[in-house]
DNA sequence: GACGTCACG
DNA sequence: GACGTACGTGACGTCT
């Protein structure tokens, strides 16, 4: 073994000049961080920027042999928040976002590493690393040494110096002398610091002049010599706007000058003469890097030291990364190019055609079917016609209900309904015929209606949904022939208008009407034949099987029972709503001077910020005054009456609007009951969606907002039912992140928050609870420190403290994170538990830090409210054959809120029925899945919805 | 159609 | 050295 050693000792060779560098180390860390991919050593934890900075010491210590090497070193770090800056101005890096938290773990590794190469490591309470650095520079120019900065930061370019002082930036491999600098800034080393007050830098939130970036700036400074100088000479400058802003902002201009200046006449810390190298001990630096699992480093130090140069330590650095895990992203495949001639379809009007066609699919084994309608209202539609694909530009379209387009044209020629009806059941009910459909849930529907049971089935958008959930293509039947074919549909517009004088698709014409619904069979089909390879080869078999394909019955079914609601009742809710509204109405105004419209976020704006003068205000990237409910709640916690009755006016609005009034509105006017339709694709991680009208958002939090959930009713003679999951997802995450104690928590039915209180605060107490709470959700959606701080209204390094507790008590929630980060970035997608994928490529790789960090908060949370809705779908997939089983034909599911099944159950048969849901929902994971936890479910029932929780 | 806001899990 | 700050939805009203 051999050990990094001076060839020499220079600092007693009079002919040698000494060379000192110093290493900022807190920038370069922070840079590795996010140039270089990340990197976990054997305790699991992300070490990718310790490894960068590792390689990039031991390459400075090797290169000590060089002519341009060092012969001192030290790494300068800063030690504290709080400097000298901040008395100067309060609100210096103030703004200052907390580092990753991922990269915190690794600040104290620095310290660690640099102790390993036996580098002295300086740092100071009161002075920013720039400053130390600054005080070493002007000592040791002093004692006629040569220094390099191992640094980028544009701050420290006003030390250079030719012929003294340069900076070295190793990501780049590149020196920086004075004609850089000159480059960069347009002016010598010695303006630089004039330059960067003008400027501003919003991350250390040295304010600078408003309008003056780096272009404004070099050019006053070139122009007059200084900040100073621009300020005297104000008068000179020609554009109106550049004055008035130089002149508001002199004082801010001064400020930042003084904030830029680098102090350099503080004590040295260590003397110069400590900072010598003498060589490296090879002990502890082995030690550090068999430690941190650095292999490659290590096999270079074993086999023979670094007698190499840079150049070869970069190589390593690479080959290291190289040999991680290869990247598994795919890419979607390229589309397929296709030749669709929708005049090859065929307009089926006569039995004898009918026939041929069924014969064909029967004989093929698979056909692809699609329903043409008068409305998009599944429930109330009557069908136009079908259409029918059984190869590449081979399809039909049997019109049944198609009428004149206006007066003057007569019924066209097609077979009856119910004759197409009675030939199509015993194909679609064919057990040896397979039927393709795109949305076939809407088809089902409508075949539902007239008494055919189609199965079996596959559904290209679900096929599409399991497959690529979470790319950017979206997956109805337009949008795929685009992605997969490349392929424009005809458009439902070019044939039915848009507007007040859109047609029903029953009125369109019969060529085109059997060119459009032959093209959507046909496109259907060639996805299915696109799509069936890939779904063995990227495992999307087992999820769409056993979750997402069976529920297109049992969701059909629920969609055409529809749930009771109570006009009458809504009714007077909204007139009660309106009277309080009225009266609130006035009050603001009173409030507020005069009239305006309260409902327009930027009026309302105006009025809080500019006629009453209020502070404090927040604006968004429109521009305009942010209204939001924190904001009115902080003013009308300040005592501005006016907030709250803002707040008070929008509650109602929003429940006047959006439920009492629209809730009557969709009432169907031949069952009397709301029929919603759910998405199955509609949520990335595999959740149902609800619309038209959205039955998954009815309020419940608040008193008011309650309210509405008892016009929901039961039917004469039943009961609503509601059965939900008690804590699902938390239960998910202490089995998929393997957490004892919180797995021991569920499993003796103990209160998962309170429990979380003892451990994060000592005690369970209500408000602990209510922390803990908060806490408990907010790390399963991958909260920033600064986040969780704010939502509780503590300080950001509180919030900071209390995630590293958490992490601290619960390991295995930071592994599972770290694990998923882990999988998303080289896989591009997450899994849940019954093997649901979410992609997450490419924003997961995005260079954009914001949407990067957004797609990382995502996939942390997706395995996780994924799990629960595969889990809930299972039990509603099971729900309808346990119910009967049990004798309770009578009791229909009518609608899924997340995590929560609603029911109506006939009167008196509610504890069956009870016993059946809690047993269905409680082992839906089962035989699939084995929880460490039991999932425990709440059942209530009631007249109305409210009653039953 | 974009944006802001707010209802739910 | 910048970026924004908790995940997933859908609906409504205003404004352009």
């Amino acid at each position: 073994m051999s050990e990094i050693e001076t060839a020499e000792a220079p600092a007693t060779e009079k002919t040698v000049t000494n060379h000192l560098y110093l290493v900022d180390g807190s920038s370069y860390i922070f840079r590795a961080y996010h140039r270089l991919p990340p990197l976990t050593n054997r305790h699991g934890m992300n070490v990718g920027a310790v490894y960068g900075y590792t390689a990039m010491l031991w390459k400075l210590a090797d290169g000590l042999k060089q002519a341009e090497g060092p012969t001192h070193m030290a790494v300068i770090l800063d030690a504290s928040e709080h400097t000298h800056r901040n008395e100067m101005y309060d609100q210096y890096k103030a703004h200052r976002p907390p580092p990753p938290e991922d990269l915190v773990p690794q600040f104290p590794l620095i310290r660690v590493a640099t102790r390993a190469f036996s580098i002295p490591c300086i740092e100071k309470a009161g002075l920013e690393a720039d400053d130390i650095i600054a005080c070493y520079v002007m000592a040791a120019k002093k004692a006629g040494w040569k220094v390099t900065i191992v640094s980028s930061d544009k701050d420290l370019m006003q030390l250079v110096e030719d012929g003294a002082v340069d900076m070295l930036d190793t990501m780049n491999d590149r020196r920086i002398d004075e004609a850089a600098v000159h480059d960069k800034f347009g002016v010598g080393p010695e303006k630089v610091g004039e330059v960067l007050a003008l400027m501003g830098d919003s991350v250390d939130n040295v304010p600078g002049v408003p309008g003056v970036g780096p272009k404004t700036a070099t050019q006053l400074i070139q122009d007059y010599g200084s900040v100073e100088g621009v300020l005297a000479a104000v008068e000179e400058i020609k554009k109106p706007k550049l004055k008035q802003n130089l002149i508001e902002h002199a004082e801010a201009a001064r400020l930042s000058r003084e904030l830029v200046r680098l102090v350099c006449d503080a004590p040295l810390p260590e003397p110069l003469d400590e900072l010598i190298l003498k060589g490296i001990p090879p002990e502890p630096l082995k030690e550090f890097l068999e430690d941190q699992g650095f292999k490659t480093l290590l096999n270079r130090m074993v086999g023979g030291g670094p007698t190499n140069t840079g150049a070869t330590v970069r190589n390593d650095v690479m080959a290291a990364l190289d040999r991680r895990p290869a990247s598994k992203i795919t890419e979607p495949d390229a589309p397929e190019k296709i030749e669709v001639d929708v005049s090859k379809y065929e307009t089926v009007t006569d039995e004898a055609a009918l026939d041929r066609w069924i014969a064909e699919a029967r004989a093929q084994g698979y056909v692809a079917v699609d329903t043409e309608t008068d409305c998009i209202d599944c429930i109330i539609a009557k069908l136009a016609g079908i259409s029918l694909a059984t190869g590449p530009n081979r399809a039909c379209y049997i019109p049944v209900g198609h009428v004149g387009g206006d007066l003057l044209s007569e019924t066209p020629n097609q077979l009856p309904l119910q004759l197409v009806l009675d030939r199509l059941k015993p194909l679609l009910e064919d057990p040896a015929v397979l039927k393709i459909g795109h949305n076939l849930k809407y088809d089902w529907v409508m075949f539902d209606k007239a008494g055919i049971d189609v199965a079996p089935y596959d559904d290209t958008m679900l096929m599409s949904f399991d497959l690529d959930a979470g790319r950017s293509f979206g997956h109805n039947l337009t949008d795929l022939a685009k992605s997969q074919f490349e392929h424009e549909c005809i458009s439902f517009k070019s044939l039915c208008g848009t507007g007040a004088r859109q047609i029903t698709f029953d009125k369109v014409p019969l060529k085109e009407a059997t060119e459009y619904a032959g093209e959507d069979a046909d496109i259907a089909l060639r996805l299915w034949h696109r799509f069936k390879p890939r779904m063995t080869t990227e495992n999307a078999e087992r999820v769409y099987k056993r979750v997402d394909q069976p529920l297109i019955p049992v969701i059909g079914r629920m969609e055409r029972r529809g749930v009771k609601v109570d006009r009458d009742y809504l009714a007077g809710l909204s007139k009660t709503f309106s009277e309080e509204i009225s009266k609130l109405e006035e009050r603001i105004y009173e409030a507020a001077c005069g009239p305006f419209t309260i409902g327009s976020p930027q009026q309302l704006g105006d009025v809080l910020y500019g006629r009453l003068g209020l502070k404090g205000g927040r604006k968004g990237k429109s521009g305009h005054y942010s209204t939001d409910v924190n904001e009115l709640e902080r003013l009308a916690s300040e005592g501005v009456n006016c907030a709250r009755l803002v707040l008070d006016w929008r509650q109602l609005t929003k429940l006047r609007s959006t439920y009492t009034e629209a809730l009557q509105s969709v009432i169907n006017p031949e069952t009397g009951r709301v029929h919603t339709s759910f998405s199955l694709t509609g949520a990335q991680t595999g959740r149902l969606s609800s619309n038209d009208p959205n039955l998954q958002n009815i309020p419940i939090r608040t008193e008011l907002g309650r309210k509405i959930r008892d016009a929901f009713v039961a039917e004469p003679g039943y009961v609503l039912m509601s059965a939900d999951y008690s804590q699902i997802e938390l239960r998910i995450a202490a089995h998929m992140a393997d957490v004892p104690q919180l797995k021991e928590a569920f499993r003796e039915g103990a209160d998962i928050h309170n429990i979380t209180a003892e451990e994060l605060f000592g005690s369970a107490d209500r408000e602990n609870r209510n922390k803990a709470k908060t806490v408990n959700f907010a790390i399963l959606y991958g909260v920033s420190p600064w986040g969780l701080a704010s939502r509780m209204g503590v300080p950001k390094e509180e919030g900071q403290a209390i995630i590293a507790r958490y992490f601290e008590r619960f390991p295995g929630i930071r592994q599972y994170i770290d694990d998923t980060l882990q999988f998303v970035r080289s896989h591009g997608y997450t899994k849940t538990l019954f093997g649901r994928k979410t992609h997450f490529y490419p924003n997961i790789k995005s260079p954009n830090p914001s949407i990067r960090g957004g797609a990382e908060r995502a996939a942390i949370n997706a395995p996780i409210q994924g799990t629960s809705a595969d889990l809930i779908k299972r039990a509603m997939t099971r729900m309808d054959g346990a119910l009967a089983e049990a004798g309770l034909d009578g009791v229909r599911m009518l609608l899924q809120v997340h995590d929560e099944l609603v029911f109506e159950v006939p009167d008196g048969r509610e504890q069956e029925a009870a016993e059946v849901v809690r047993r269905v929902m409680a082992t839906a994971a089962e035989p699939a899945i084995k929880l460490d936890v039991p999932l425990d479910v709440e059942v209530g029932w009631g007249e109305h919805w409210g009653a039953a929780h």
